[in-house]
DNA sequence: CTGAAAGCGCTTACAG
DNA sequence: CTGAAAGCGCTTACAG
């Protein structure tokens, strides 16, 4: 094992002290009035001897270790994807290093992941949290541990967040069904109580209830874990029997993915027999046979704000950020 | 902010050294002879305390950070995502934390990324290594730093690696489709000097010769960053003209969904005008009108294996290993 | 302009 | 059985 090179190897190799060499590689020259040849004399053995600083050391030193801790449901999935791979370029762009975990939407998996990543000293957090994760993200709000909140947030905890304004999604959106002449409008959505999804819900009946459809409310929820089962279930009860929806509303990515697989299976045609509204894209949609309508959330834009309002927090910034994004509406051919 | 609860506060509350408060949390009161009543009352202390051991403090000390570095090509591109949740699973079972970093197939981002995470003391790494980055990998493995590739690897450097049998794989697709009638199958790969690839083109080759097809093999390489472009121009050179191809097979996901894209706009039918075989799982596949056969690549398994073997070798272990994974081969409708 | 020394929070060989 | 002390590799207030 070729050995690290150390700022004292430098130091004793130039018969300087470690401060010395410690002010030059990290350009404190200036302000400690090294002396010029000095300085350049140690920077060239710093190249030379290929010296990079130990980040561990400088960490507990300085008390920061330029990381911040981010926990999604699942990177797997590719709305949490592609926002990992934002914040990742955005962290890396302010000099912070990432580490990913992912809660699967499971309070106990979410708590342990808290408690590593602080353990690891992480400087702050950007988390979508967890449905029962209430009391975690109440505790590093307390502990004044820097955090940002995404896609979801807690209405009575004061922490920073960035979310899409999911009301106004899902409201534009059964708006539009009902503009295209949709009468029997579904949802399905997740059971949960986290205030997004309540939001979407709450953004599609205000939309019927506008256009005097309240009797054709339909809302199904189903559970995580079993989304597969739960939805094909949700959509054969929404759209067989004897006074069946001609449209239906997704409110989350894998939602819209196991509700085109369910009405696949049924050989639905769609739209004519079932209009399909989904929610955020996903390459499958361009692919199904009738390219299916969505909101599109701004992700490299949550994800940006989501880093630039942590990195504020982290140095000193008292001021909580609570943003709600505007969606974009694709339409495409699943419910003309 | 709430103070964290450091060893010495424990000693100092108790009255006794940190020594010992250390080794009872440490779970090392057996072999230091710790008194049983002392070990217990240090033990309810850390807990009302709510003592967490600052990780970094124990890294500098121990040499080691129960970190591992992990790049890939692109964290949102589904076959990376699926692969690095296995890993971030596996990682965790096992006491490390994974930092993850996309090098977007580009060298000058993979060797900054090596060296972040080099500085920040990772234990290993497990790495996607990206066309050019020979040298970055060959300098870890002079430094004997522990490190498992996968995906990809290099003939000539005697690294841990855990990739697929690429060679058989399209081997067989290729088989595949000679065996239902194809005759003209042309191959879309990416223009690279990596061994995955070009093992992948020869299995193709292989069986083309095999079948006394030589003369029809047809080969189009298409340069990372533009592969939409220049995949529809790969598909429109194969499949039009007087002489086209009545079949495709495309050697990475995303080759594949590119494909997808160009044989959709030009309205071409498949499987009956032409045959079409995709790289890996996606979910658009089966949403395409006509479900994609493809090559699967066990992802859970080659990244188990590379998390085990990283650990091995950060644990002492000296042996290299080399392995080669069997795929699956998933039949649907795009070429029977 | 430069250096000696303390200290970040741990672990562990050593002495008693 | 227990404690005093060194040391991991840095940074920085302080003294000269």
């Amino acid at each position: 094992m070729q050995k690290r090179t150390l700022l004292k190897d430098i130091a004793s190799k130039l018969g300087v002290s470690t401060a010395v060499v410690s002010y030059v590689v990290n350009g404190k020259e200036k302000e400690k009035r090294v002396g010029k040849e000095l300085a350049e004399k140690i920077r060239k053995t710093a190249r030379e001897m290929n010296y990079v600083p130990n980040q561990i050391a400088q960490s507990l030193r300085k008390g920061s270790t330029k990381t911040i801790g981010v926990i999604v449901a699942d990177i797997a999935n590719p709305f949490f994807g592609n926002m990992s791979r934002v914040i990742e370029n955005e962290a890396n762009k302010a000099g912070y290093a990432v580490i990913f975990g992912s809660s699967d939407e499971n309070s106990v998996k979410s708590a342990l992941l808290i408690k590593t990543l602080i353990n690891r000293q992480v400087d702050g957090f950007i988390i979508a949290p967890s449905d029962n994760s209430y009391e975690q993200i109440l505790e590093l709000h307390n502990r004044k541990i820097p955090l940002v909140l995404i896609d979801r947030f807690f209405q009575d905890i004061d922490t920073n967040y960035i979310t899409l304004n999911c009301h106004a999604a899902t409201f534009e959106a059964t708006n539009y069904l009902i503009e295209k002449k949709f009468k029997k409008i579904g949802l399905i959505a997740y059971q949960t109580s986290m205030v997004h999804i309540k939001q979407r819900i709450r953004g599609y009946m205000d939309a019927m209830k506008d256009h005097g459809m309240e009797d054709n409310i339909r809302i199904e929820e189903v559970r995580h874990g079993f989304v597969r089962k739960d939805v094909e279930e949700a959509v054969v009860k929404l759209v067989t029997g004897d006074d069946p929806c001609d449209a239906l509303l997704f409110v989350t990515n894998s939602l819209s993915i196991a509700g085109l697989y369910a009405i696949h299976k049924l050989g639905i045609k769609v739209p004519d027999q079932l209009g399909v509204l989904g929610f955020d894209w996903n390459e499958a949609f361009d692919f199904f046979y009738s390219p299916v309508t969505h909101i599109d959330q701004p992700i490299s834009e949550i994800g940006k704000e989501a880093v630039r309002v942590l990195v504020e927090e982290i140095n000193g910034s008292e001021k909580k950020v609570h943003m709600q994004l505007k969606h974009c509406f694709t339409i495409k051919d699943s419910c003309r």
